[in-house]
DNA sequence: TGTACATCAGTGAACGCGCGTTCACTGATGTAC
DNA sequence: TGTACATCAGTGAACGCGCGTTCACTGATGTAC
């Protein structure tokens, strides 16, 4: 028998387990015996404390909702500006991608269409989180005087969410090779340019 | 017994269909069954046509590139100038979201991780075609005078890219609430700014 | 402080469903004479 | 123009693998007295 833990820690070690997993293998190749293997547990273990698979990503969905809306929260608190939290925002995305870190992918995959139906309304949900909080970030410097007037916040925030998304793909098809911080360093000035003064 | 068809024209037929069911279930969904019912055929009849389940999506992705890279040199061939061909590039992908087209969830859901491996790296190869099709474009607006001449053609065009990826996203998930189009007539005016004089 | 008992996380074998795939067959269509 | 034959697209039953899930069990840990 494996070392027992109780059913809290285990739940989330396993949530954050399958996190991972679901950011190198998509939710399509997502199976609970790796699950189990990554935590060193036997496959049947799992159904301790989940009822069952989808249970099992959705609580996956819940870890990765945390840690994508603290770190806009973050970059917010942090940042001088309005603008420059966009800018911390944009490459603390690029280290995570750098990283091999699991959010910027299921970020990315979040745009797959089918799967299961209430997980992907959970999907969007969280997507649509993200982008209001990337709106209100983009109000705050239309407040300050560094955004543009006559930008739609919304219409910001979604160019901002596409800042990443290409990148991340172009990351995982050529790897090493592309690099991503100066990539974002230049997609940031052309962002600047979009919704700034002059 | 069916209606009877030469084998290719069921090929194509089915690789057709094959992507519109990807389109709508995303790969994870896709199932050898559907297909055969959605060209009225019973299962086993897809192997006399394919090899099996990763040769109809092989197929799929041919029909899908042939499609998303002709786009592209439309909109080149009939605009008058390089940015006309990128504002009516964008607008015709929004066109194709509204009306449920293919192409941009299967662009989409590129980003996705996982996978079948000589499938995931045959659409990283068409993501890139089509990115540097339209980095093609940029440096043709350079050359025109349309575009910054001090604006990376290769970032540009990647921020093309993610003009529309989050937009497809939103629109899978408000529906017709979300208004594609007016979304992306503000979103070609800030990609303008960005790229354009002044 | 030690013993008896209850709880509950982890195990391993087995089940069963979904689904891709195979194969011997049918019968329509096209070709040779 | 009609008959015999070859070809080959479509059929349906059956197979088998992968994998999620169940369940009776084990034994470690914590609690009551």
């Amino acid at each position: 028998m494996s070392q027992r833990m109780n059913t809290e820690a285990r739940r989330e070690q396993m949530a954050r387990a399958a996190l991972d997993l679901l950011a190198e293998r998509g939710s399509e190749g997502f199976n609970i015996a790796d699950l189990a293997e990554s935590v060193g547990l036997v496959p049947s273990a799992v159904y301790r404390h989940f009822e069952g698979r989808e249970d099992v990503l959705d609580a996956a969905l819940d870890v990765f909702r945390d840690r994508v809306y603290r770190l806009v929260d973050a970059a917010r608190n942090e940042a001088e500006n309005p603008l420059m939290a966009l800018e911390l925002l944009l490459t603390r995305h690029a280290k995570l991608i750098e990283s091999g870190g699991a959010v910027p992918y299921i970020m990315a995959s979040m745009n797959a269409p089918g799967g299961h139906a209430a997980r992907r309304s959970k999907t969007e949900r969280i997507f649509r989180g993200y982008v209001s909080r990337v709106e209100a970030v983009v109000r705050d410097g239309q407040v300050s005087g560094q955004v543009r007037s006559d930008v739609d916040p919304a219409t910001a925030a979604l160019l901002f969410a596409g800042l990443i998304q290409p990148a991340i793909q172009l990351r995982h098809a050529e790897g090493e090779r592309f690099d991503i911080s100066a990539h974002v360093a230049r997609v940031w000035d052309l962002f600047r340019r979009a919704v700034g003064h002059d």
